[in-house]
DNA sequence: GAACCCTTAAACAGCT
DNA sequence: TAGCTGTTTAAGGGTT
């Protein structure tokens, strides 16, 4: 007798262990007991101290009972008043139904609710006071009532839902589409919040020991909630919600199918109202509501695209089926992926999935808020020292920022170009590219391995350098020949190549000496930067094959890293400069998002990989090959050779590069930005 | 640990 | 003479 009694908390978790493989048990306080009441739980022996052990464990129970019927009070009171403030459930379930809503997460807590065959054993099992078989009972009694009370609820629910639909029926086309929306909304906000109840009251039971939860499976409590959310009832009900809209469009029922995808991971995701699967809609980290009718919208704007189709392929997991068109797709989903147990399966373990990279992304984000944090407060501490190297989180003050020139505007989050943190909300500026800035850790990725990216990630965060006070990840090298390079006879006298850091950079509008000592100290180190006379004095170029030489080709890659990166790439432009970063390294090269992001610098970007396409195929083939026709620089006539030790397979290359500048009149096109004075005011 | 690279600082020379 | 330009050296730190 006491040995199925014993193992009372250990049969609760392996309960919901089966449950979570098992499927619609939730709402089904049945199968546990008819479980229970054949014995099918392993004899244990139990001794005496086990026994004051369950029966503290009973006495437990009660309190659990007792702080779930009062969180059931709260949570209908937050019910009443969201219903009050949005407005988004019907008056008339108001006023029928207004203590009926809380009993759902009861129902949603059944394998914790003690069931009366339960009861009974514990009673025959068991010892107990008068006293506490009476609150027990009292308090099972309250339980069961709760559940009648939340089947009635879900059948009042739905007839509610159902004259709801009825009323849309006769209304337009829109507001139809918005009043759908709203009950899903609702409906959503209501498995929410019967989620977030159960997660309360599985971890009190887990708390107080009355519910053991295997290691290693740390999604276990939210597993019951998902499968409890749809019961045959909440499929039907769900059918119900959606299918009046969706009976007009030709997506028909993939919005079924999916919007319950949306709800199933809403119902997991306790901290956010909705959560996409589609992942266009969540980009950035701003979540929206996800509604049918924005859903039908973006179908409407393009008819042809799914999330769960692409490259003619079905993208359902696991599924992967080819289908030739979108109809067939559509068919395809409809009949291979229509709402039964194996779609509601896949769905719950997509969900799982969802849950995890949720969890990954909270756990990096609470990460990232505390690195952030940190610099922040360090970034706001008085700058004893005029050097503002390595201070990248400078941006985030506004008064450096303002004092740093009239340029230094405030970021108006919404300037596409501005680095836009994803991952978080909060009022700091710093980037991701900006803290590979941060201290003396500073990344310089633009030209490792030759490969450039500076005119991507230029173009990508072209506007957030000019005005943010942020340190470009960048070598003065990669600068100095991505200034080089964008000039329109790509050379530029000293001056020129100074105006354009600080045009280009907030950063370098300050500590001019600074800064411009290392131009030059680079332009004179670096092979790859050629001086020419020309009439109007000297101006340098670039010798693309010597800046390829500068570090060896290094082709070597984490495949999965490139993915990862890849798959972060949408973020925004920060972690996009580091995505091509990461492909750069690897040898990759990516110039798209700069091309679509910026015209100009887009297309300077692909001829510059066009070029050095070539030109690292000339230093891949042979070094000493310089190549005509790789370089603009082609029909100048040499004139100074910066006098450095060469190989002697490196004595043909430069010289064959170094230039006459045959200056046009609108090479004058810097000039423009010459005399502005935005460089005065840091010297 | 070595080699290489990058940055910063500084000194120096030549030129305007 | 001051400032700019260009070169060179050195030190420190990071990466490979």
């Amino acid at each position: 007798m006491m040995q199925e009694s014993g193992t009372e908390t250990k049969s609760n978790g392996s309960a919901l262990q089966n449950g979570s493989s098992s499927g619609n048990h939730l709402l089904e306080c049945g199968s546990l007991r008819e479980g229970r009441s054949n014995g099918e739980a392993p004899p244990v022996d139990v001794g005496a101290a086990d026994l004051a052990h369950i029966q503290q464990q009973q006495q437990q129970a009660l309190q659990v009972a007792r702080q779930l019927l009062l969180q059931q009070q709260q949570q209908q009171q937050q019910q009443q008043q969201q219903q009050q403030v949005s407005g988004l459930k019907s008056p008339k379930r108001n006023d029928k139904q207004p203590a009926l809503q809380v009993p759902v997460s009861v129902a949603m807590m059944t394998p914790q609710v003690i069931t009366p065959q339960q009861m009974q054993q514990i009673l025959q099992q068991q010892v107990l006071s008068p006293q506490q078989l009476q609150v027990l009972l009292q308090q099972q009694q309250a339980l069961m009532l709760q559940q009648q009370q939340l089947q009635e609820f879900y059948k009042k629910q739905q007839e509610q839902l159902q004259l709801q639909l009825l009323q849309q029926q006769h209304a337009g086309k829109q507001p139809k589409e918005q009043q759908v929306a709203t009950q899903q909304l609702a409906f959503q906000q209501q498995l929410l919040q019967m989620q977030q109840l159960q997660q309360q009251h599985l971890l009190s039971l887990q708390r107080q020991g009355l519910l053991t939860i295997q290691p290693g499976q740390p999604a276990l409590p939210l597993q019951p909630i998902t499968q409890g959310m749809i019961p045959t009832e909440l499929q039907q009900l769900w059918k119900e919600v959606t299918s009046a809209h969706t009976a007009e469009e030709t997506t028909g029922n993939n919005h079924s199918s999916l919007d319950l995808t949306t709800t199933c991971v809403s119902s997991s995701a306790p901290s956010k109202t909705s959560l996409i699967i589609n992942p266009h809609a969540s980009t950035n980290g701003q979540l929206s509501v996800h509604t049918p009718k924005r859903e039908s919208l973006s179908h409407e704007e393009h008819p042809h695209s799914h999330p769960l189709y692409g490259h003619g392929v079905c993208k359902w997991p696991g599924c992967e089926a080819v289908c030739e068109d979108f109809p067939s797709f559509l068919k395809h989903l409809n009949s291979e992926h229509a709402l039964d147990d194996r779609s509601t399966a896949q769905c719950r373990v997509q969900m799982q999935v969802v849950q995890q990279l949720e969890l990954q992304l909270a756990k990096d984000k609470e990460r990232l808020q505390a690195m952030m944090t940190h610099l922040h407060v360090k970034s706001t501490e008085p700058k004893t020292a005029p050097q503002p190297l390595n201070l990248v989180s400078s941006v985030t003050l506004s008064k450096s920022a303002s004092e740093a020139s009239p340029q230094s505007l405030p970021h108006t989050p919404t300037t596409p170009t501005t680095p836009i943190t994803p991952v978080t909300q909060g009022p700091s500026v710093i980037t991701t590219t900006s803290m590979h800035t941060v201290g003396p850790i500073r990344r310089r990725y633009s030209d490792k391995y030759n490969v450039p990216i500076t005119s991507a990630d230029i173009a990508q965060n072209q506007e957030f350098y000019k005005n943010a006070e942020v340190r470009p990840p960048f070598t003065y090298a990669s600068l100095i020949r991505q200034a080089i390079l964008e000039s329109p006879e790509k050379q530029l006298t000293l001056n020129e190549i100074y105006n354009w850091f600080t045009r280009m950079f907030a950063y370098f509008r300050r500590n001019a000496a600074t800064w411009k000592n290392a131009v030059r100290h680079n332009l004179s180190l670096h092979k790859c930067f050629v001086r020419v006379e020309n009439v109007k004095g000297a101006v340098w170029t670039v010798d693309e094959v010597e800046f390829q030489k500068r570090r060896p080709q290094k082709i070597s890659g984490n495949p999965s890293l490139i993915k990862n990166m890849q798959s972060s790439h949408t973020y925004c432009a920060p972690l996009n400069a580091a995505l091509q970063a990461s492909m750069a390294e690897n040898s990759i090269p990516l110039y798209t998002t700069a091309s679509m992001g910026n015209p100009t610098l887009g297309n300077l970007a692909s001829a510059i990989r066009e070029e050095l396409n070539g030109a690292m195929e000339h230093t891949n083939s042979n070094e000493s090959d310089s190549s005509p026709g790789r370089s603009p620089m082609q029909a100048v006539h040499p004139v100074h050779v910066k006098e450095e030790p060469l190989d002697p397979e490196e004595a043909e290359g430069p010289l064959s590069l170094v230039t006459t500048a045959n200056h046009s009149p609108d090479f004058d096109h810097d000039r423009d930005y010459e005399d502005e004075p935005v460089n005065e005011d840091m010297e």
